[in-house]
RNA sequence: UGGGGCGUCGUCUAAUGGCAGGACCCAGGAUUUUGGAUCCUGGUGUGAAGGUUCGAAUCCUUCCGCCCCAGCCA
């Protein structure tokens, strides 16, 4: 109730635009450059985009911010569709690219020229920078600032008739080179250059600057509230510059803190490093944070939705801890997911009173969380598989499960007691020998007796042997950057993944389908990977479940 | 030494001059046919110092700290 009332600075922006009148509506834009793959940060985003107009009922615009054609490809722009696609959300037809305004842009420029408020420089990249200024000082004016207004337009129009070569001349907004904000210190609108755009090929050879592209745009499209990130605060007084010089549609830019998380990097420059350098196995690895990562490690849209809301809209800067967007795949999964028993680590267990080839089935509940998902039969022998690291030959205090003349229940089925282990040469336990008591059929503790260990298990002769891998954070340390050479690569996770064979689960596993989510009981949530053949299925493990064994365990050993 | 931002539990985030609350995390406990889930309890927080006020996280002053900006990247 009272949380309805919540808003965040950029609602309370939006609505005082609407009450002031600033604006009759909410249009709002998600402009992603398509050279790289979406990452959550960039959900984060987009979500913020998509969600605003949609609170206000107006609509949100996919536009490709397409100005740099050296680094972008249709490849990219496919996948971003798709990913913003799963997360839910929709553009309609509103799909747009800055390069559709090229010409558009184009004509602004000259009418700047003709303004007198822009001029072809001849000044070479490193000039330009030396005529910068510093941060403490002020610029210098170019020697070709005060070039007519004829000469201007003439080389203008002959930069984009391709008379000159690439870099040779810039087209630049004429306005302050002692400005203390560096982007109003005449920044560059246009550059020459001669590459292969992906939409408009080879028909230009000058190409906007994001800063001259991006506000323009916005303004096309008459969006109302322009949102992006802390990083661009500073340019924002340049955007509403060339807005107020054209006279054109009024665009608000509104900037907030990107999202950071702990034990992994978000930037495309690292992801990117990762994947070449081969630290990684592509840009969907399911350790990635990017949001095709995220999907193969079995992460649901609507954990990450809810994740980013939780997260909030804020303009200081932060960092989230993982454990958060972990906690809210649980909590998703824990609603939804059908539990089923695998055993990753198998040892063989043989109930010696178990009639020989006796099989008995017995029913399982699919989801505890959710009575309508039914139950199903398991079928139940005298060989089984239990986890390896459920049987402990000298058990720690406080450990609940198997071990010499230990009694547990095996989930769904029968309390079994642990009669002996069998050894191999080497000395390794390979086989329990156990037996089974018939009064406690379907794991029912008979009056007065309890045991406080429950196993999940398979039989031996139905289980399907599958391939699993284990997911841990990326980095060791929450921070990346927190290296003492000081590179961040040397906090990569050596046990980022672990990868395990031979892992035995129910038998209806094997119909599962790329894509597919389960409960390991006791283990965690697992998803069907794109690499599992017929018969031959591959885990990805998407988040642990909550071990607070393993927490004891880990104190007592640290 | 310039400009633009930001400082609230360990981490995020509320409060809009009136009891500093929530989530994650951590620590205990209850319960449990998943050491899961659920429930309960607890956890030295308003960067600092002054000022205004009956009353300040909130308003004023000074200071401190952190982030961004010197691409013809976005």
């Amino acid at each position: 109730m009272s949380e309805d009332k919540r808003r965040h600075f950029i609602e309370e922006a939006i609505e005082a635009d609407l009450a002031a009148g600033r604006f009759d509506r909410v249009q709002t834009r998600f402009p992603p450059e398509p050279n790289g793959y979406l990452h959550i940060g960039h959900a984060k985003a987009f979500s913020i985009d998509f969600e605003m107009a949609a609170k206000y009922g107006g609509h949100c615009n996919l536009r490709f911010d397409d100005t740099n054609p050296t680094r972008e490809e249709t490849e990219y722009v496919d996948a971003i569709k798709e990913d913003i696609r799963w997360l839910g959300y929709d553009w309609d037809d509103r799909c747009f690219y800055a390069s559709d305004y090229f010409e558009q842009l184009y004509r602004w420029a000259e009418q700047l020229v003709e303004a007198g408020r822009a001029y072809v420089c001849d000044l070479t990249p490193d000039e330009v920078r030396e005529h910068r200024g510093t941060l403490t000082g002020p610029g210098r004016n170019s020697p070709y600032r005060d070039r007519p207004v004829a000469e201007n337009l003439d080389l203008f129009r002959r930069m984009r008739a391709g008379e000159f070569p690439d870099g040779a001349r810039t087209l630049r907004a004429k306005i302050d080179m002692a400005a203390p904000n560096l982007n109003m210190r005449d920044p560059v609108m246009y550059r020459i250059l001669r590459a292969y755009h992906h939409r408009t090929r080879d028909e230009w050879c000058i190409y906007p600057t994001y800063d001259w592209a991006h506000g323009q745009s916005d303004s096309i499209e008459r969006v109302t509230h322009s949102l992006c990130s802390l990083e661009f605060e500073d340019h924002r007084p340049l955007y509403e510059w060339f807005i107020r010089e054209l006279g054109i549609f009024p665009s608000r830019q509104i900037e907030f803190a990107r999202l950071n998380l702990t034990h992994t990097v978000m930037s495309k420059r690292r992801l990117r490093e990762l994947v070449e350098g081969g630290y990684v196995a592509g840009w969907d690895d399911p350790r990635m944070p990017t949001l095709c990562g995220l999907r193969r490690r079995g992460y649901t849209p609507e954990a990450i939705r809810d994740f980013l809301k939780r997260v909030g809209v804020a303009k200081s800067d932060s960092v989230i801890d993982i454990a958060l967007l972990e906690h809210c795949l649980r909590e998703d999964l824990n609603r939804r997911a059908t539990r089923v028993m695998a055993v990753l680590r198998p040892l063989k267990v043989v109930i010696e009173n178990w009639p020989e080839d006796h099989i008995e089935e017995l029913e399982a509940v699919n989801n505890p969380e959710d009575p309508a998902a039914g139950t199903r039969r398991v079928p139940f022998g005298r060989e089984l598989y239990i986890e390896a690291d459920d049987y402990r030959e000298e058990p720690p205090p406080k450990y609940f499960r198997l071990a010499p003349g230990r009694e547990v229940r095996l989930k769904h089925a029968y309390f079994i007691r642990c009669e002996r282990a069998v050894r191999d040469e080497a000395g390794n336990v390979v086989e329990l020998r156990c037996s089974y008591d018939p009064a406690t059929r379907g794991g029912e503790a008979p009056a007065g007796r309890r045991v406080k260990g429950t196993l999940h298990w398979v039989s031996a002769r139905h289980a399907v042997p599958f391939t699993v891998r284990l997911y841990d954070h990326l980095f060791v340390t929450p921070d990346p950057d927190e290296a003492p050479d000081g590179d961040w690569k040397t906090n990569l996770n050596p046990r980022s993944l672990e990868r395990l064979e031979g892992c035995r689960a129910e038998a209806g596993l094997a119909q599962a389908a790329a894509g597919d989510r389960f409960q390991f009981l006791r283990h965690g949530y697992f998803c069907v990977d794109r690499d599992s053949r017929p018969g031959a299925p591959v885990f990805n493990r998407a988040v642990a479940l909550r071990d607070t064994w393993a927490k004891v365990q880990a104190g007592r050993v640290g």
